[in-house]
DNA sequence: GTCGTACCATACGGTACCGTACGTCATCCA
DNA sequence: TGGATGACGTACGGTACCGTATGGTACGAC
């Protein structure tokens, strides 16, 4: 009994289908999450979606909660606590989320959070991400001797300044701006 | 001759097609400016849209030209060198911009940035905006003795940092979090 | 072998759009 | 007073979707 033993298959689950709609959303945003669309990127009709989906929301919440686990298992990767490094870790925060090689996490980032204007599941799947983000990075400055109240803020100002980066489409590979960027990553981690 | 004296018209004109797309853009994003939608909340049909503008596209360009020249008067008009008070200027934009009062403006704001993610007219527009914001307000920086580089790199933190904070949505009105606006405010300005 | 179930296709009705062709009607100017 | 024009309405064709209803098929369990 339970044979079931997760042989390859050729069929689809659930999960391809939110890794697909993720993909989606990184390059066209929530409008783009299309059925019909999806189904043709996979060469099969929205008959299939229909039974893997109640509906097209279904779809959405299942990205969301995808989207949220993944980057709380992120940044909990991303932010342990190696006594002495919290300094490096933190200019690796922000040399990661702010990069030009994480494109992919950025757009979807973002295209979640122009979801979130709108939406109110994605609002409080936002607030989640941010509130677990912004407690790690606290954690990692109160381990440097700053006080709860600078690190909370230290913290915002960090997150806010690589998300708002993000926004703002200016030439990322001048090196002028690549000293900039240097100077103000340690304006922010450093007391 | 030359009798029209602009008198009050029950007439529609170019202008007040694009006002109010700029108010959808600001409620639900470029996806949201709908020609047969517009058209409604006029309570008239399409027909006049087709009348004053060549197509969809049309209406869009002068939108984010619209958007454009209102955002250069107004940062030149919050950046005039007033010697000795560029402190308390560059202070009064980091809480102009990121004010909930000025919520109209940041949902346009973010409405145009997403917007310019896919679109290249509306991404060297935001260049455009981006680029006259940095300067005024490098300028500032300089003027308070801030050497060019910094107040290039302070300029930068500053609008990534109030952009930033829109995206996340957290709880404004709580004290605590005011304070802490206020110690990355000075943060920001103050060498 | 046959049977149920998981998976997918087909076909349909309905909606919300874009853009165009053309009709209408008031206003102004000669 | 009548024709030109500005401003809008009507009607249509076309597209891209959502969701449903229902039919088909491969495949493992028995």
């Amino acid at each position: 009994m339970r044979l079931e033993k997760r042989r390859p298959r050729a069929q689809l689950d659930r999960s391809e289908w939110v890794e697909a709609a993720i993909d989606v959303l990184a390059e066209q945003g929530v409008q783009g999450m299309r059925v019909e669309v999806l189904a043709k990127n996979f060469g099969v009709t929205k008959g299939s979606f229909y039974w893997h989906f109640k509906d097209r929301q279904d779809l959405f919440t299942a990205v969301l909660q995808t989207w949220r686990d993944g980057r709380i298992r992120d940044i909990d990767k991303q932010t342990v606590a190696t006594p002495g490094s919290e300094r490096e870790q933190l200019l690796h925060l922000i040399d990661v989320y702010g990069a030009t090689r994480n494109r992919r996490g950025i757009s979807i980032e973002l295209a979640v959070r122009e979801w979130a204007r709108r939406d109110t599941e994605a609002a409080s799947i936002v607030e989640e991400v941010d509130n677990w983000r912004l407690d790690c990075t606290r954690k990692l400055f109160v381990a440097r001797g700053v006080s709860d109240d600078e690190a909370k803020s230290r913290s915002l100002l960090l997150y806010a300044y690589v998300f708002g980066r993000s926004l703002m489409a200016c030439k990322n590979d001048d090196r002028e701006i690549s000293d900039g960027k240097r100077w103000i990553a340690e304006l922010i981690v450093t007391q």
